[in-house]
RNA sequence: GCCCCCGUAGCUCAGUGGAUAGAGCACCGGCCUCCGGAGCCGGAAGCGUAGGUUCGAUUCCUACCGGGGGUACCA
């Protein structure tokens, strides 16, 4: 679990003095895991390591609370310890620490919340995520993976790791074929059948197309006649998360997904592949730009055309997996042993037809990435979960420490409007893509709503709430109270409020309930952020900065900071030195607020 | 059939084996002559059911009930 004693000095003095204080009183070694008592009047932090210790102690837990009280050499910050409830020993510090820590967030601006982890215990961490099939728009399932996994990569960082950020574009495969196929069909005014994909979308790519190549791209060209017998044929890939209500929008019907699907007698199939080739990229960088609206920027798009199959890494990773004896044939076919690695059944690498299977895709994909990370981390949606196991199992062939490959599922989301499910009406080619909800309710709502929420919920994501400037939207909750807080500080520049430097600045003053309450809240984000990056865990921080602005808002209403604009002499020096204080408490109120939601990448408006 | 996720206040959700289970919305009642009322304070209201493990279970295990998703030499 997370260290307090690397993010703060003072945390790190009283871990390193219980565990001393363990060791004297001949008790078995135990993390104090230093934690927030839920109740205030309990003190700043408490262990729980006497409950903890119990048993392998023998002793109940209040007695061994009272031994380490015994034993603890009580640093001189704390000004009190005491037992309470089954067995914590909480402390109460002084005041002091609390001052020390409006100075400590203001000199660490932004970084206040970020740690350092030792050496040996960062990792380069790749985080893949969306992934979604370059054939079609993002739709809104598709922004909770980009907003979870974007803010995941970046609690990575703030703990310490390094992590790159990659999305796995499936651009090979007869579904670039028959993708193509769709492209020319529209382009040329024809009809199209069942299998193929349509949608507002495809007559983009189809646009833009013709644009930039002319109509003669549509003609068979020398080369075209060799694309037959594709060696790259395969796959559809985990194509994010679809509402159930969209999948038939960009999945061919069931029965067209059987087999190699016969070829359209109108196109060319080399032309289709051609084209397809082409209109992919084209909705990969349309896709690319919609996430960057999200302000999701990859630093990896990882082809598996040209990173996997033009590079002969399938054959090699085949090859590798035969060498490590995790591959038989059987019925013409190769098949990996991923049930020595639980997994239900052995998964097929090469059919009996010599073509390789998607899965032999993903298991080169995964050795690429082990060759490049010391840590694998996936996002991937539930209609997925199936694909697991064998994904684990992959890994295990190829050699890969079982922990260092995560494989995280996150569960669907419901697009509705005023409690109605949005249902996506084939014919009209109406859906409701991820540009359309962002450019209705804001990328700030959309990132902030997904993020609030554990991945293993199901998410209801209803336009007609969302798009309510109300506490619907908690973001705005937060957003308002560091808004509110540049409020007050412009209002008091404009006044001529002498602030001070943070040097001088007496805050031993800040006495008030409200003042401390916010004082301790402000103490937590280097927790809190450590844990959710451990936890992989957005909704701690998002949760967490409810409480935070919450706990502002509070401090707001009961500490007056100005005095009154009609306030007489008297009472405006009254005023002046606890107004100082609590000026500069706000001013590192702002600056923890700005932080955590800066880790979920959701701006923090100077006034809105 | 098998696998995965969920079930906490009227609603939407937090809560990594510990203290009195927390927010928001909705409802009821209050709050500044003054720094932003998108705010604050108070009230009422809850761990699906039954067992088990544990000093201690909302949390872990089993069964059941209810809801959602997944199950291929597919792509």
């Amino acid at each position: 679990m997370a260290r307090p004693d690397l993010l703060d000095p003072v945390l790190g003095d009283l871990d390193t003095r219980i565990r001393e204080a363990l060791a004297v009183a001949g008790l078995p070694d135990a993390d104090p895991e230093l934690e927030k008592p839920k109740q205030p009047e309990h003190g700043d932090w408490a262990t729980t390591a006497a409950l903890r210790l119990a048993k392998p102690a023998a002793r109940n837990p209040r007695e061994v609370a009272q031994l380490i009280v015994d034993h603890l050499e009580v640093p001189e910050v704390v000004d009190e310890v005491s037992i309470a409830g089954p067995g914590f020993v909480n402390f109460r510090f002084a005041h002091r620490y609390h001052e020390d820590l409006v100075r400590q967030v203001v000199a660490a601006g932004p970084r206040y919340g970020r740690s350092v982890k030792p050496e040996e215990q960062r990792r380069a961490v790749n985080v893949e995520f969306v992934s979604a099939n370059p054939t079609g728009p993002l739709h809104v399932g598709a922004g909770r993976w980009a907003a979870t996994g974007d803010a995941i990569a970046e609690l990575l960082e703030a703990a310490g790791d390094t992590v790159v950020r990659e999305y796995y574009v499936n651009d090979a495969g007869e579904q670039i074929r028959r993708f193509g196929e769709s492209v020319v069909l529209v382009a040329t005014g024809q009809d199209l059948g069942d299998e193929h994909y349509r949608g507002r979308a495809i007559v983009g790519v189809a646009r833009e197309l013709v644009e930039t190549h002319g109509d003669g791209l549509f003609d068979v060209q020398p080369g075209d006649d060799d694309v037959v017998g594709d060696e790259t044929a395969g796959v559809q890939h985990r194509d994010g998360v679809l509402d159930d209500h969209e999948v038939a929008e960009t999945r061919p019907p069931a029965g067209e997904r059987a087999g190699p699907a016969a070829a359209d007698q109108r196109v060319h199939p080399g032309v289709s592949a051609r084209v397809g080739v082409l209109g992919v990229e084209v909705m990969r960088r349309r896709i690319e730009h919609v996430l960057h609206t999200m302000g999701v920027d990859f630093d990896v798009w990882f082809s598996e055309r040209d990173g996997l199959h033009g590079t002969g890494a399938v054959e090699a990773t085949v090859a590798e997996l035969r060498e490590r004896g995790q591959a038989y044939e059987a019925d013409g076919a190769l098949f990996l042993r991923t049930t020595d690695h639980g997994d239900d059944k052995d998964r097929a690498l090469i059919r009996s037809d010599g073509r390789p299977t998607y899965f032999a895709a993903d298991c080169a994909y995964l050795r690429d990435k082990w060759s490049r990370a010391d840590q694998l981390y996936y996002l991937l949606g539930a209609d997925h979960h199936g694909y697991v196991d064998r994904l684990r199992a992959a890994a295990a062939c190829l050699g890969v420490p079982e922990d260092r490959v995560e494989i995280r599922i996150g569960q669907l989301v419901n697009l509705l409007r005023a409690g109605e499910p949005v249902r996506m009406s084939k014919r009209a080619g109406e859906t409701v893509d991820l540009d359309e909800v962002i450019e209705e309710v804001g990328v700030d709502v959309v990132r902030y709503h997904f993020l609030r929420q554990g991945l293993d919920t199901t998410i209801d994501f209803d336009l007609a709430v969302v798009a309510q400037q109300s506490m619907e939207n908690p973001v705005y909750y937060v957003q308002y109270a560091h808004a509110r807080i540049n409020s007050l500080i412009r209002t008091a520049d404009e006044r001529g409020f002498d602030h001070g430097t943070l040097d001088e600045v007496d805050l031993s003053l800040l006495t008030h309930p409200a003042e401390l309450e916010l004082l301790t809240a402000m103490a937590q984000l280097p927790l809190v952020v450590a844990q959710a990056a451990e936890l992989r865990a957005t909704q701690r921080l998002a949760r967490y900065a409810e409480d935070l602005a919450g706990t502002f808002h509070r401090f707001y209403t009961e500490c007056r900071i100005l005095a009154p604009a009609d306030a007489t002499d008297e009472q405006r020096a009254e005023q002046e030195a606890v107004g100082r204080a609590r000026y500069w408490l706000a001013v590192a109120a702002k600056q923890v607020l700005a932080n955590a939601l800066g880790l979920l990448r959701v701006t923090a408006p100077e006034r809105m």
